[in-house]
DNA sequence: ATACTTGCAAATGATTTGCCAGTGT
DNA sequence: ACACTGGCAAATCATTTGCAAGTAT
């Protein structure tokens, strides 16, 4: 349901980058945090904590502290879509912005120029510098629409 | 609970008023009800089950199921500002749309026309038909952001 | 060696649900 | 009278936290 923008340019290509940036962060790198980093490299759509913790047998609660550890640092962020879990992913050079469907869920990720229009217009009505990263736009999908 | 689309468009000015709207729904008008209802008439911005319930003295999880039900009826809707609770409020004459300070928690209700601009903006890019009436725009306020 | 991390369990916050006694119509 | 509703307790869902045992450096 998820939908990746074009450009899909990570700062981190791979484990080993991540890693390294991990160490640089005075970080350790223990078996569960390999375990999540390998999985979000692995998935390509915001995943929640509970996904990652039963695909990995670990502990949903050292998923919960890897993933606030690696927010913590810049390596990762989340998104809340709607009623549930929050869903998390690897920040990459580019961060997305969200469109999300109430009535089925799809998700688009957009880069962020694509909603400097929409960003400035809301900026010169209400002085307010909107960010769709952590809380998404919320409305209904084309296919919804059509019913 | 999401508002369906189909959602009877109510507008009441008084108590009296939706005592009636509760009353053509075929509901019964409970005390807790009547307390609830009295309250939401009483507070002017969105308020949480909590607050609601200790300040009536009325049990939370009724204050819930009140609410569920009023919303189910077209009376109540709610909004989710950041994280924290679901804030309730009256539907009234008509909706609001919402702004959110991720920073401060500033809250800023529109009205839905002023904000067509922006919607228009997104169908066209898009294809979604963005609401802010249950997810607020999130971002930063003017007074945030001259920090 | 020792500081950081995990597993496990229990706590938290928001909301929901089951059950039975009580109340509105 | 009867179905509907509230109080109370327990359950659920997402997330956090305390602590003792285990592990990375």
């Amino acid at each position: 349901m998820t939908v990746a923008p074009d450009a899909k340019r990570l700062s981190f290509e791979d484990l080993d980058d991540a890693v390294r940036a991990l160490r640089e962060a005075g970080l350790r790198l223990s078996t569960s945090r390999r375990l999540v980093l390998e999985a979000l490299f692995r998935t390509d759509g915001p995943v929640s904590a509970e996904q990652l913790a039963t695909g990995l047998g670990v502990e949903l609660s050292a998923v919960y502290r890897n993933l606030e550890t690696f927010e913590r640092h810049g390596l990762v962020r989340h998104v809340h879509l709607g009623h549930g879990p929050g869903r998390y992913m690897l920040v990459g050079g580019g961060e997305h912005e969200y469109l999300y469907c109430e009535r089925c869920g799809a998700t688009r990720a957009v880069d962020p120029p694509q909603l400097d229009a929409v960003r400035d217009r809301i900026a010169e009505q209400f002085g307010y510098q909107a960010r769709f990263t952590h809380f998404p736009i919320v409305g209904t999908c084309p296919a919804c629409r059509d019913n």
